[in-house]
RNA sequence: GCCGACUUAGCUCAACUGGUAGAGCAAUGCCCUCGUAACGCAUAGGUUAGUAGUUCAAGUCUACUAGUCGGCACCA
């Protein structure tokens, strides 16, 4: 999907258009205060004001035909300079430009503004020459937003649009749109009976259905045996903890108010754990270690409950209870590089297998002058930091560097997975972490008999199982490649009094092999049964007729394919069990 | 949590400005025994998310509650 921001032409042709957007506005309701106009990776937005004034999807037609009327008269958009001074009269009676001209450095002795016709904003530019460029446009939603980003501030109502230079790259965008919607991984976990929630249940809280549990316990195993292969040691530890837990590690002070409310039981005060750290801590100190025993890696596929606001819950993808594929590894400061790097290894492999090509990294660094947020000090800081660049720089990985975005006890690296269509998800992270163990009080025996305080890594591949099932969902538009599909292969007779007993015959054969194989011998006409296989996409539907029975083969088609190939028992046994073996997408 | 929209049969959706819920698919039964995306016929299925209210009359209007969706904020 085109990225606006990244391309200079349609960059300025959107922002443009927010320009005419805020026109069109001001003409329909005179009383809008404008705040910002900003150009997006999706288009472009504008904030404004409307007093008691809502506006709703059904007004956007309204607004886009004044637009397009604007944009017919053809005015110039003229830009002009004035000093601060000027900018802070000119805009005396307009409070939220005046927020803006005020917070201009006034080093900035000149201020820019653009006008086109009746229309004047504040803007930095550059726009396009005349409004008559705008014409092929579309505003797409409208929704509040808090001003500044702040919470406490009180909402405007944002518009959301998008221009193209022509009508087609605008018809194929709205196009990409409507098929992103078809596979949204809530309408794929529904059609293919992946989960389901209830109301009666709680929201935010799926429950996997057959089909989906399948899937499940396939990346399961498939991540822990990739693990055991790294060294790794899986455990089960309980997904809830004394209070007491949390506040050594930290995690309250930061986190209390996503914890689900503590229940207070025989003087203890529990909360439904949000991360296995401290469970995993507990673990590592049950025993003294030596420097030799160092990486120590402790895996688990561990339940968390996190009270996620109910704004924020998104069918498997934001919950409030999932499944982390969580890891931590105890290492020394000599052996953190080299770890870190067989994670990032270990990751890599994984997109490999899983035929996953498209991802960035994102290096989540602190905020230097937030000094609430993090843990200060300021030397671990930059070692932990530079430890993570080094890495980075030796496996010659580009990644993007985020100022601010670190978790509270250190530098973190996210993968962010971008689905062909849709939004990017965050799902792999390795996090590099100095001061849980020192909260623990953890240690390990050094050479000279000393005891130092191992480093831990936090990391996950899958992020957790139930986000990684609806990126993959997406990813694959809910055609499953075959050691994930619930149903591997259906089995159709041609007809089912004429081949019932070859179709048993191969269904059986597959069923001892373990493969998840379904006979379909309904009554009905071959054409409907393989029209349900198909919507069910299933990967491999077999069709079993008069020709197959006589000669002992197996004909089958894959999904989304028209031809059919006709293979001895033998052979195709040895084809699917290669699919599976593989990890082949469909 | 905040702003807004939405919620009708298992699923997808209808029902003009208020007049007492309807279709396709799925299900069930019969028929058909069929070679690569829907054979035909019949049956059953709904306190229109819930609660209150306005009205002679509410799926439709109002309020509240719950959930879903689009964003915002949040995301260890």
């Amino acid at each position: 999907m085109i990225n606006i921001k990244e391309n200079e032409k349609l960059s300025i042709m959107n922002h443009s258009c927010a320009h005419l957007l805020a026109q069109a506005i001001k003409h329909l309701y005179p009383e809008a205060k404008f705040w910002v106009g900003p150009v997006i990776e999706e288009g472009f937005y504008y904030d404004v004001d409307l007093g008691d004034k809502v506006i709703t999807e059904e007004d956007l037609p309204a607004i886009e035909k004044e637009m397009k009327k604007i944009s017919k008269d053809g005015k110039r958009i003229v830009r002009e300079e004035i000093t601060k001074k000027e900018a802070l009269e000119r805009f005396k009676d307009d409070p939220y430009k005046i927020d803006l001209i005020s917070r201009m450095d006034e080093k900035d002795t000149v201020i820019s503004m653009y006008t086109q016709g009746d229309f004047t904003d504040l803007c930095r530019g550059p726009h396009v020459d005349t409004v008559k460029e705008l014409k092929h446009f579309k505003l797409l939603k409208v929704s509040g937003a808090y001003w500044k980003n702040d919470a406490k501030n009180k909402m405007l109502q944002r518009i959301y649009g998008i221009c193209f230079d022509n009508e087609e790259d605008l018809e194929k965008h709205l196009q990409e749109l409507a098929d992103a919607k078809l596979r949204d991984h809530r309408k794929l976990g529904k059609e293919l009976e992946i989960f389901m929630t209830s109301d009666l249940v709680g929201k935010g809280l799926p429950m996997y259905l057959p089909n989906g549990y399948i899937v499940w316990q396939e990346l399961e195993n498939y991540i822990k045996e990739k693990e055991r292969k790294q060294g790794y040691k899986h455990v089960l530890t309980p997904p809830l903890g004394n209070v007491e837990l949390y506040k050594t590690s930290g995690h309250w002070d930061h986190y209390k108010d996503s914890m689900f409310p503590a229940m207070k039981v025989e003087d203890e005060e529990f909360v439904l754990r949000p991360m296995n750290c401290p469970h995993h801590m507990m673990i590592y100190a049950n025993g003294i270690h030596s420097y030799r025993d160092l990486p120590i890696r402790i895996g688990e596929i561990a339940r968390d409950c996190r009270f996620e606001a109910s704004g924020a819950l998104k069918g498997i993808e934001r919950v409030r209870t999932f499944c982390q594929n969580d890891a931590h590894l105890f290492v020394t400061p000599e052996q953190i590089g080299d770890e870190f790097k067989r994670v990032v290894d270990l990751i890599l492999d994984c997109y490999k297998d899983l035929g996953i090509t498209d991802y960035e990294f994102e290096l989540s660094l602190r905020d230097k002058e937030d000094t609430e947020k993090y843990y200060p000090d300021d030397e671990m800081w930059d070692k932990a930091e530079n430890v993570i660049r080094k890495v980075l720089d030796d496996i010659g990985i580009p990644y993007k560097e985020m100022i601010g975005e670190a978790a509270f006890y250190g530098p973190k690296l996210d993968v962010q997975l971008k689905p062909a269509v849709g939004n990017k998800i965050t799902v792999s992270t390795c996090q590099l972490d100095f001061c849980l163990p020192m909260r623990f009080d953890l240690t390990y025996v050094d050479r000279d008999g000393s005891k130092k305080t191992p480093v831990v890594l936090h990391r996950a591949v899958f992020g957790s199982i139930d986000r990684f099932i609806a990126y993959y969902l997406e990813e694959t538009k809910g055609v499953l490649p075959v050691w994930l599909a619930p149903i591997q292969a259906i089995i159709m007779p041609v007809s089912s009094e004429h081949q019932a007993d070859y179709a048993k015959e191969v269904n059986d054969l597959l069923a001892k092999e373990d493969i998840r194989v379904e006979l379909d011998a309904r009554n009905e006409k071959l054409g409907y049964r393989l029209r349900e296989s198909q919507i069910k996409k299933i990967p491999i539907t077999i069709i079993l007729g008069d020709q197959e029975k006589e000669n002992k083969t197996i004909s089958y088609r894959l999904f989304g394919t028209k031809e059919t190939t006709t293979l001895s028992q033998e052979e195709f046994l040895k084809y699917i069990k290669d699919l599976i073996k593989k990890r082949t997408r469909m």
